[in-house]
DNA sequence: GTCTATAACCGGATAGAC
DNA sequence: GTCTATCCGGTTATAGAC
């Protein structure tokens, strides 16, 4: 009755997830066919609607499959860090957990969803990034005490940009940097960039408050 | 014989750029139709056609509207600032001249296709961008001449990504910030945060190369 | 230059046999 | 659970009247 259990590699279902996260990545969901996904993985059809029930509720579970595992570990890596962490700890939590290698594939997808605004955009905000953001926001004022609410929502949002614009644009990076990229010295250029903008001077002429 | 000269205002070949303008910014190339462009402008749906000839060609013209005049505007003050800018003279040069009125409209669009790996991404840089890209390099040298070529790149492509971002989801801005976003107060926290980044230590252990 | 009409095709979804 | 066959609406592009 039941198919593979969740986390089997070769049933339909994940077949389909795969080849779905690979053209959603490549070349967006409108600009994917569901028979650009049934050829690749080689299945019928039909078996999209009867796992997945529509095209769109395909993308959520490709989505939800990826960004529940990234946003566990960013919390952990918070918990770690304990109570005061500094700067770099709170960027290497941010950022970090989409650098291994079991989110490799789903790269360019995330990055895409997370750059663009679209109906994935806004479910994905309200079910998975609002709480994310909201930790990352205490742990920033944690590390930056005298830094104000609105310029750390700023920086955060500037942050977030940088690193999506790393995983959308993963793809044409050679093209743009004419050599093969390694992906842990992008995280540590990314980790160094990132927590010297969060440590900027400080800009609103009042910065009365501190939480 | 000839229409409306370049820049006329209500030419059926304007409303067709206009309409397709904000429907590709809102959403994407793949998820709009000639027919909501058509609709929208109020012309008839073989005017595309005819004076665009294809729908991916429609879309080079919209983007080669508003990025040349950008990408100028950057070289003025890139010019403007000598032989010995400033950081935050280079970051002004890079982003500032995405802020002013008369390219609003197209934000979201610029913010998509810069985002996006995609046929007009590919175009785009290699017509329009390759070319900033080294100047800016070049620019960013001059004002720290410690820094080694390869942050340099890195510390661009962050720069670059930050700015994206923010065009990208201008229009989801207000529901993440909880409040309405004045651009001349994003662009400030932007200067300072990209500026105070490009600042940060270098990160290479051997940095023997200046240029 | 602008229209109508239509060609030619591709999309997501589903009914129903097995 | 998986297949074939098909429905049916929407897509770009063009031919040809005006």
């Amino acid at each position: 009755m039941i198919s593979a259990p969740q986390g089997t590699q070769s049933g339909t279902k994940t077949r389909i997830l795969n080849a779905a996260e690979k053209f959603f990545g490549e070349k967006g969901f409108d600009g994917t066919s569901l028979r650009d996904i049934t050829t690749e993985a080689q299945v019928n059809l039909a078996a999209v609607n009867y796992h997945f029930q529509s095209k769109e509720t395909l993308m959520d579970a490709v989505i939800e499959r990826r960004i529940a595992p990234v946003n566990q570990r960013r919390m952990e890596m918070l918990d770690a860090a304990g109570p005061s962490p500094t700067v770099e700890q709170v960027v290497e939590a941010f950022v970090s957990p989409l650098f291994v290698m079991d989110v490799l594939p789903a790269v360019p997808l995330i990055g895409r969803v997370l750059s663009n605004p679209s109906q994935f955009f806004e479910r994905v905000y309200k079910k998975h990034l609002i709480q994310v953001v909201l930790r990352f926001s205490d742990a920033i004022a944690a590390s930056l005490p005298g830094l104000p609410r609105e310029e750390r929502f700023w920086r955060l949002h500037f942050m977030a940009g940088s690193m999506t614009h790393v995983l959308a644009l993963s793809g044409v990076l050679p093209l743009m940097s004419g050599q093969p990229v390694q992906r842990g010295a992008v995280l540590r250029q990314l980790v160094t960039f990132l927590s010297a903008g969060l440590r900027a001077p400080v800009l609103s002429p009042f910065s009365e408050d501190k939480k």
